[in-house]
DNA sequence: CATGAATGAGTGTTCATTCAT
DNA sequence: CATGAATGAACACTCATTCAT
């Protein structure tokens, strides 16, 4: 029975390695930025050396692109195909987006790297491109096409898509910061629960949208 | 009479260094941040030498908290007097102050420290702290303020203070960080101007509160 | 009879493992130099992988030292036996020389070890020593006898063996740094072809060995 | 007397810093070629710390340049002027120039930055470069000045202008590359002093160039 | 025998801070 | 007061070498 051979020590541990670090990173993006987390860091508290990072990540930019791949990517392309099969009223689908958002990404460690780049993203370019390219472009696209559905079905009216969009994004956003920022999460979090700023956002925002003259 | 000094162009010249250097250090720290700004900059900037900049503030983050200090609270106690004084419903009022600190605040340089305290409070636990009392409670009392009076003159109906309120600074705070941040900048300053997104968005949340039934 | 192992093709390769680790190292030695040639790369062009040069070669100093006594020592001596048999005057053997040595050694990557021993030498003495004795003295030696028996024979006079044995070597050396480095090889190579600028220079010396007075 | 203000220590140290680090850096770029040269043991050798080295030179590239400039360029021009003002043949110039170049350049510890640009262009592209436009093609051109001013004054006949200066230029490098590399220098140096290889070469050459039929 | 995951010392470069002038 | 030369700790990234499998 030992013949069969079930990966062993040195296997098992090369395979969890990526993620690992991966998680370490997230940790120490979300805590400290990119610029002020050292790549010593990341390794140590993944418990390995500092060659080992730079053995599975070209570099400490390539790092971070694949923690934005695992953990933010990810959710915004989960909510694109939800919307294609969602069953309801545009109202509806916008509330549901709105919550399930900040359930899934907004509320959860991940979104500290959306807080991350915004803050840094003026001394890194290529990041803030890729940041645009993989995450905003997407998550807009997908708002305004929900925007534009309403509109054509007659439910939603009178609005700017753009603007309606930024609209809607912009709590989600502002709760992120105040999360992950130390000068903005003590007045917020602890005087409401995200999900009823969010809830009562969203019921604002669709109230709006429906009203007959703007 | 020569115990009167008439102040010469090189000592007026001395007695101003330590403002220009406040100016130089908030262009710096706006445009690049706390920790990505170099002191030696800051100095060159101001005209003078990397040593002088020293002799003013004991280290970088002195000079930081200098910057933040001149130029943060001064914007929102300004608030507090326009809405003890202003005449006319509570629904104008809350228009008129969202648009008007987009206007003072919001939309010049100095909007930029808040994004960059933000940004870096994590890093600087100090600043947070500060951030929150001097910046964050003062506006939120004000906007409760008004909001109450809306509510005992029978103006607002169904709606939690805390959570509105928050509601009326993200725009501001999302405009800020849009503002200042690349990552944003480019999706958001394009498609609308702030103002509009301010004004219809202030319009939004009065209309919201004016409605009957929650 | 199944003693007598037939060499498998896993078998044969594994025999020829050193071989071609020692052709790959040439090739990367030649094109890189030894600080500037990576271990891995060495292994990864053998078909191996990184621990098995280490396998075969205590360290990449051995691996070096192994392709050095491969690849230098064999065209020294091939030049002696040809000088024993040659036909004709002394000057015809000097330019026959100065031409084949171009042809099998110099104008070869091989040549490029040498390149790379001159340059890299200072800093492995071990290497410098060995390249010496192993491959300078042999060439001087050989044509230094060449140049004596001109003399004895009365067709060569009026010069010094030594200085004339290094006014045949330079040459040669000088084309084949010119071949291996970018720093000379665009100046010369484009301009004529290295066996003209060695006929061209035998052509000198030998004149120039064969007139009266000096 | 003490009223004129003679430089202070500090002031003339930093005077003769860059010297001093130059000097420091020549020696060891010779020593041990450029990329086995450490930034720290120049400054180390210079006397001061790793963070002075930088503030004088941008790079280890730039420093290396500037070493290039101070030592190897300014022996060039100086031919050039030489050239201009010479009176006599254009044999005895030749003859003259070589030696020169030799005694002023080739015989110095400068003359090991050509070595070993030589050995390392191929890694460092920019630095080939560099020494290809500031050093190799004034000096190729200045030769070749000299040899088309003896064609046309009838002194010197039947020659392939690239093809001789190179083989003007070749005794050169070979002494060069013999002083520098140990993998050479035991060889040449002892058995004969360079100034009279030279000196034979010129002659051979100038006695080439001046004969009838080539 | 062969692998390739893991290591950690080493390198060029930056920058806040100090201090002699 | 003001200067700017000097420092040295820090950091991202590399690579020869080892060793568990």
């Amino acid at each position: 029975m030992s013949e069969i051979s079930t990966p062993q020590k040195h296997e098992r541990r090369k395979q969890h390695r990526p993620g690992e670090l991966l998680e370490a990173a997230l940790d120490l993006f979300v805590e400290k930025g990119f610029a002020a987390t050292r790549a010593e860091e990341v390794a140590a508290r993944a418990g390995v050396s500092k060659g080992t990072l730079f053995l599975y990540f070209q570099s400490k930019e390539e790092l971070f692109k694949a923690v934005v791949r695992e953990n933010v990517v990810k959710p915004v392309s989960e909510g694109v195909e939800e919307v294609a099969n969602f069953k309801g009223s545009c109202g509806q689908l916008l509330k549901y987006l709105m919550l399930e958002w900040w359930r899934r990404y907004g509320s959860t460690k991940a979104s500290g790297i959306s807080k991350m780049i915004i803050s840094e993203a003026n001394n890194f370019p290529e990041l803030a491109a890729f940041y645009q390219a993989e995450v905003i472009m997407p998550a807009v696209s997908l708002l305004q096409g929900v925007l534009e559905r309403g509109r054509s079905q007659g439910e939603f009216k009178n609005f700017n898509t753009e603007q309606t969009a930024m609209a809607v994004i912009a709590p989600m956003l502002f709760l992120i910061m105040s999360k992950h920022s130390s000068a903005l999460c003590h007045s917020g979090s602890k005087l409401m629960k995200p999900e009823d700023f969010i809830a009562q956002h969203a019921e604002l925002i669709v109230r709006g949208l429906s009203v007959e003259n703007a």
